[in-house]
DNA sequence: GACCACTTCTGCAACGTTGTAGAGCGGGGT
DNA sequence: ACCCCGCTCTACAACGTTGCAGAAGTGGTC
């Protein structure tokens, strides 16, 4: 059913190495032994065993993207264009989820599906850097500025400098009273962290009070927080006239909110996201958001893996920073 | 840097199939030989090399799962179950993008992953029976009804009688001119087939004339897609009092256009869509949407290539349905 | 004619794992 | 005392591939 070199080779009356070295695009093969040995391949359909290939190379052709979950749309994006970016260096993606889990981070980061992939790209929430320290290293790619001084590469985008000019876009609106969704206690919230320092910097840059009551802190980043976060704000009555939601699904939450609360957006008041997910176009009203260049981010991502898969796996760790820029639309009133 | 059970055996004084046999639970091995192999194991950090065991046994303990686009919000969601079902297996699952296209389609079924997974999960747009009989066989479960009489198994939901149902639905509350969303003039279109014939059946029941000029076509299924329609129908004059829109992002999209002309949902036109993404529980207003119940998708699939991985590959090809209900929200008036 | 360089092809060994067969040992039944 | 059985462990071969070393053939140069 499923053939081998040796079958290929009988077939075509050559020697498996042989076959090998057409499979492989050896230069010296006579153009008729080549043409034997190719019509022999089709005819059987012969595929190469990767594992067989693996075990003797030491490639696999595969790469594992590990990201916290699939259903958010912004790692649906990112993924989806990490497969493009890969196939064009003729990987294929393995995708895994943490569950933004430190312990199945771990398990990821230290090799389970090791010895499977020649590398990994993973989106880190809880992993530190002591955990990867202590790999025994699967050339890898960061993704965030979660772990920010370990030893791996990483792709990064400005997220304090983002979060400010966004900010500093509601201030430049006219609104005063800005509140802040999606803070997070535990030091898993490096985003998030960054996120409320640009907000931070931009209130003391134009002379506005950092009131604690308007920043609102949430679990996790999805719109049933982002809603539930919103209500909050609504009932402890500090009628924010703008809010900056740390990512476009908490924005979401927030307008579907709002509107429950019989507030206009912008009107009454303005609403900003983060990520510019597909969603945000779409919504009623259309979410204003700083768009990261995510398929710059995959593209770098792909090729400082390429570039320690090829080259000195000894060299110094990178940190790139991939563009991003501000997308007004409706929510903040064109 | 990497450990083999060479050296693992060396470590712990016994033979390498000593190791082996810890590492795969085999019986009878006498309690302190296996502390000290366990030991060793831990202190190197050893784990097996997945290839060299596929190699030898046949199996690698990876599936694939393979979708149109990563970032369609359905296919994410059931990406994310069909990820946690499989590990319940201990599989790790592989996730290749198609695009939809039939070369590509067919290249995933093939096997280009081939060799490397245990069987694969395919989700398929444009490929034929015939593409599917002229394969020489990975283990395979389809999902959906776009190839309807291969040899493959497949689980399905049942498209006509959960089309003919929403439909029914905006009947029951009193629309009469009822459009729909979606259709495809193309082959590709199984779903788009199967959710027009069930929206004709409900129509047709309740003595309502089936209007050509009330049935929009959608290119693809995503939010721009259902806006263009939506704003198709709105210019030609047909005035419809309900949608009924093949998916939710098309329903989104349509929703958005709606908001745009200045008209309400539900008051004066309703909305329904089809998949209930997570989107749509959030959206303003939120969307009555069929729900198929994507966790058992997810565990029907993988416990059918369970079974076909076990048991007869020769066993003939099931079909399996699995449920769904109707998710009532706002845009059909609550 | 001897030598060399290059092309074309081949056989062998090895990658790390596990299935098979069987060796060595001790205990229980006769 | 003998045999047999079950437990524990081991050696060997094989999975399909490719790197290496080299054989055989071709043609050019002195």
């Amino acid at each position: 059913m499923r053939h081998r070199l040796k079958d290929v080779a009988e077939r075509a009356g050559v020697s498996v190495k042989t076959v090998s070295n057409v499979v492989n695009g050896y230069l010296h093969v006579r153009p008729d032994t080549r043409a034997r040995v190719e019509e022999a391949i089709a005819e059987l359909n012969y595929r190469p065993n990767l594992s067989a290939r693996h075990l003797r190379k030491g490639r696999t052709g595969v790469i594992a993207l590990a990201v916290p979950e699939l259903d958010i749309p912004y790692f649906a994006e990112l993924a989806r264009h990490i497969v493009t970016a890969a196939a064009e260096y003729g990987w294929t993606v393995l995708i895994d989820q943490t569950g933004g889990r430190r312990e199945q981070e771990r398990v990821v980061a230290s090799g389970i599906t090791d010895h499977l992939v020649d590398g990994l790209i993973l989106s880190p929430l809880a992993l530190t850097a002591e955990d990867l320290a202590s790999l025994d290293g699967t050339p890898m790619v960061l993704l965030g500025e979660r772990v920010e001084h370990g030893p791996a590469d990483r792709v990064v985008i400005d997220n304090v400098t983002a979060a400010r000019e966004i900010t500093d876009h509601l201030i430049r609106l006219g609104r005063r009273r800005i509140a802040a969704i999606g803070a997070q206690r535990t030091d898993e919230g490096a985003s998030a962290r960054l996120r409320l320092a640009g907000y931070t910097e931009a209130l003391r840059a134009a002379g506005l009070a950092y009131d604690e009551a308007l920043v609102a802190s949430a679990p996790a980043w999805h719109r049933a927080d982002g809603a539930a976060a919103m209500r909050g704000l609504l009932t402890t009555g500090v009628r924010p006239d703008a809010v900056f939601c740390f990512n476009d699904t908490l924005a979401l939450g927030a307008l579907r909110a709002l509107h429950e609360a019989g507030l206009r957006v912008p009107e009454d008041v303005a609403v900003v996201g983060f990520d510019d997910i597909e969603d945000g176009r779409f919504s009623v009203p259309t979410l204003s958001t700083v768009a990261p260049d995510k398929e710059q981010i995959a593209r770098l991502a792909v090729e400082l893996l390429a570039n320690h898969l090829d080259g000195d796996r000894a060299a110094p760790a990178r940190a790139l920073k991939a563009p991003y820029r501000l997308e007004l639309r409706e929510s903040t009133g064109l």
